[in-house]
DNA sequence: CTGTTGTTTCGGCCGCGCCCGAAGCATTCG
DNA sequence: CGAATGCTTCGGGCGCGGCCGAAACAACAG
């Protein structure tokens, strides 16, 4: 009688406290164990099995077995989108009583944020492109500007690549550690790769934490630095 | 001890089928008063109250109580944003044991879909474009190509406001009643606000059920019999 | 004022599903 | 082969939360 699929299913599989912590832990990109999963969730092997069952039937993560261990990963970028919008919402309003970040100090530092950089690192990213103008506010939203478009170009970002459509060029994704927004989006992701590709950082080997080298510290302290001649306004009020 | 906040309450509340069922509702875009909504979900008026009041608490929904009446409306653009996430997650996999689409003829051949053009007439739209080459698939969703910008400008849409970040240009959501693609993102909302301005069609009044009128209907005919001359190709894929 | 309609609050029933203990497979190692 | 590890299945306890009936509250009509 109604329309409306099973949508509720879906948010009623995401709305587990246990599941979400599963999900969230995948949202590194990494592909993780049940056991790690398990832990991550502070719940029993047996019922973590049953929700990664339960999890995995329903398309939302896909399982690779290997030997006696059993890998998950989230399903696709549509699962991480979809959660992202969650979690955007979870941000909105009364993100004050959420729990604390991260306790690995490396890992509040710097690490990957399902495919752009976070922590500390990400949020001065984030400030400074912003404060620099590169990135601009817009009616709804981050934009890049004309003076960014020239810059990452530049730096040897594929701006027409950033800026396809299908996925906000960029965005202002939540810090768990920092409680303030990281840079994503396009834009995020082909600056985590370009500073990956330059040697400037590497992700720890199995986590998610991200390592600067001497060199790569220096370097990205010098692009945060770096400032434009004019700020640029904000357009669309 | 774990990062992630309360995304597992904001799916919660979603997960609920009466809550879901009133959240779709409100997808139209348009306000409903409590009683509406209790109706859409098949709950009495006590059950929705308790609902309603969970969602508004969350930020979800916003109440607006004029008389003796209260009307709901969904909070924002990221709530909406978030269940579209969730609707293409439940359209991946496993769509055909949804239920049917809505009953009434006018509804299922046009209606409002939150802020595009839906039903037979949405999905023939979304058809039209790709046909066309009007808009493209890209590596991940869609995007406009440089014939669609020429020619939805010689229409009348601002394409620099259609190709702003923060949302997707265009985009493919899931009819529910067709169970194919229609056009949505930015380009699917200023192209139904173009056609309601031209008068193409108009909003059933109090519902999302849309009308084309007479001259509407002959000028939206010709809007998706057009060809270009040479079809785009595909580009990224 | 009384009566009607729309909405909310209260109280209690009941079932879904989360959880863990115990046991059963599968894989690897010695 | 038996022991250890990783994961799954089975069975049952139990608590959270959805649901409705009854009643209170609010707005309007007469």
């Amino acid at each position: 009688m109604k329309d409306g699929p099973t949508i509720a299913e879906i948010a009623a599989l995401i709305g587990d406290p246990a599941r979400a912590n599963m999900l969230m832990a995948l949202m590194s990109g990494m592909a993780l164990t049940a056991g790690e999963l398990a832990r991550e969730a502070n719940i029993t092997a047996q019922t973590a099995s049953g929700h990664l069952a339960r999890l995995a039937e329903a398309h939302l993560i896909l399982r690779e077995v290997q030997g006696r261990h059993h890998y998950f990963r989230l399903a696709g970028q549509d699962v991480a989108g979809a959660l992202e919008g969650l979690m955007e919402l979870a941000a909105r309003h009364g993100g004050l009583r959420a729990r604390p970040g991260p306790r690995d100090a490396a890992m509040r530092e710097a690490r990957v944020c399902y495919d752009h950089l976070a922590g500390t690192q990400g949020v001065r990213l984030h400030d400074a492109v912003l404060r620099q103008g590169l990135v601009v506010a817009t009616v709804d939203g981050l934009g890049l500007s004309p003076a960014g478009r020239a810059r990452f170009a530049a730096e040897g970002i594929d701006i027409a690549a950033v800026e396809r459509p299908g996925r906000p060029a960029c965005r202002a994704c939540l810090d768990w550690s920092e409680r303030r927004h990281h840079l994503a989006g396009r834009l995020g992701a082909a600056l985590l790769q370009n500073f990956q590709q330059r040697g400037w950082a590497r992700r720890d080997e199995g986590g998610r934490t991200l390592r600067f080298s001497r060199a790569g510290q220096a370097g990205f302290e010098n692009f945060l630095a770096v400032t434009v001649a004019a700020p640029q306004p904000i357009y669309g009020g």
